[in-house]
DNA sequence: TCTATTGTTGCATATTTTGCAATAATGATT
DNA sequence: AATCATTATTGCAAAATATGCAACAATAGA
């Protein structure tokens, strides 16, 4: 039995409360964690859980033991990775959890890239437009898209996008094109589910203002609305590297050029509790470094209509 | 591979300077040595020892990675300590490092009798009257005769023993009797060969005083100086748990009396560099308990002489 | 040059670990 | 109250891993 990933077992198990959840996050039999446990007990002579089957509680030994666990699993966790520091290739595994539209258009082919570069690094992605718990989910980083930070979070910016309001030159044909933000209360607008979806933002007078829209349809897909302001059903408020290939194939126009929303602020969250790894500080820069500081997808502003 | 316990070979090598030596403290094949420790490596990504096959060095990795290791190690072991701290039945292996006279004759006692009640605990005796470096010997503690400590000695006092100058009735009535110390110059004493082995201390006045000794056997075994006293070779100055025996079946006399000689110390000594076990302080308290405040064989000095 | 010892490797054998399926226990739901 | 779904645990066979031994190559000392 190899103590390092017992404990780590166990820290898991602490922390969610759940043998099979754990087991799960892992890849591993359900049974595998039982024992794993069942054999640091015995090894220490002292139950460290207290288990009913429906619930999980720390014994006092347990509790003390976890503190512990913790210190030594991210001082080993320091060590590793303190040695091959730099010049080191990186190697090892990188859990990451990641929104599906970003993730999907912009940051596949940057981690299909990595990987051509970094042999030794395998790549494990949990897309996901929620906010996932970065330490409960095991994950050694989260890519997130916001106009601003949740507070606590350790967080590294690799990136920003504009967004754009836009619709399909159909949809315009059919019910005019708005001026200005206030006109879009009389339009049909798209609302983002995970979004303040009943109104939209924009920047003006270097003011953050929100302007309510109509409309009847809502999702939480950014891509599904923007199929739909394809298709012409309405006008939907996307991200830039959504919006992107839909506007350079004029599939889309661009409204209300004249009023900018908010930027948004592309993140590398880490979880707060453990060191760094080397390979995960690595990926952090190389995505900073291909997104670049004027990103590509935000050129799409300068187009100039026909 | 149970990477703390490749880390703890790791850090045996690295002290020990040599994998062969590891492999035999340890118990294990010289290849699981080398296994381990590649192990290790190919797990860094580093190389961790420069070995040519006589000599080995430390990269500079390495010596990174082994301070690493010792406070992960000790942190481990205080971890692992802190749960069945008090309450709990010690258990695990214990490597002791402590003298042949003593040992033989007045430990061995006590440790069947610790053994039958703590069966959880195994225990491994070095015997050997030379102060082997504790770490080096990759000991849990050493019990030590001593006038005084060693400085930077971590040490517990478990007990005392005066000593005695003893000789034979035989050899007594053949150059009769001393009654000064400084009477042991026209006699045949026996010198402990790993102490200063031409005089003899004595406490008069409160003061040590060194009185120098005649003879033509030296030794460095207590026993074996004991044994030729009892032939009536001559005259030896022992501890009394050494010659306790003798003394009450009257094979030995008690010499002067009248001056008593420097008290020695038992003492239990730990590894400085590591955290204390709950089973080795469970230990040496069992053992100072045993001894006692008035040991047993220092009770040979109120007999009556006949 | 020879020798003794060291660290490494191939190989057959033990040992351990794993996942799957079955079991028993328990909280939630109907 | 009874059923249900899910949980942690265990038996078992297969797979993976570690072990010791012996042979080997390298090296420092005689």
């Amino acid at each position: 039995m190899d103590r390092l990933d017992s404990m780590q077992l166990f820290v898991r198990v602490a922390e969610l409360g759940s043998f099979a959840a754990v087991a799960q996050q892992m890849h591993v039999a359900r049974s595998v964690v039982t024992r794993q446990v069942a054999g640091l007990e015995a090894h220490l002579g002292t139950k460290l859980l207290a288990r009913s089957t429906r619930r999980l509680s720390l014994t006092s030994a347990g509790a003390t033991y976890l503190e512990k666990c913790r210190e030594i699993l991210s001082l080993v966790d320091a060590a590793e990775g303190g040695l091959t520091e730099d010049s080191q290739a990186p190697r090892g595994h990188l859990r990451i959890t990641l929104p599906f539209s970003f993730g999907i258009r912009q940051l596949m082919p940057m981690f299909g890239d990595f990987m051509k570069a970094n042999p030794e690094i395998s790549i494990e992605l949990e897309f996901s437009d929620r906010r996932s718990n970065l330490i409960e989910g095991g994950f050694d980083l989260a890519i997130r898209i916001a106009d601003r930070l949740d507070p606590g979070d350790v967080a590294r910016k690799i990136g920003s996008s504009q967004s754009v309001v836009v619709a399909a030159p159909a949809y315009l044909k059919l019910h005019g094109r708005p001026k200005h933000p206030r006109d879009l209360i009389q339009h049909e607008c798209f609302g983002y589910l995970l979004a303040a979806r009943s109104s939209w933002s924009f920047v003006i007078d270097g003011e953050t203002q929100w302007f309510p829209i109509g409309g009847k349809l809502d999702a939480n897909s950014g891509d599904a609305l923007l199929a739909a302001a394809i298709q012409g059903l309405g006008i939907t408020k996307a991200p830039t590297f959504i919006a992107e290939e839909a506007v350079r194939e004029r599939k889309l126009e661009i409204l209300l050029r004249k009023f900018p929303t908010p930027e948004l602020g592309i993140y590398a969250i880490f979880p707060s509790n453990r060191y760094v790894p080397h390979r995960v500080r690595v990926l952090v820069e190389y995505l900073a470094q291909r997104i670049g500081s004027q990103p590509r997808w935000d050129a799409i502003l300068k187009l100039r209509a026909e």
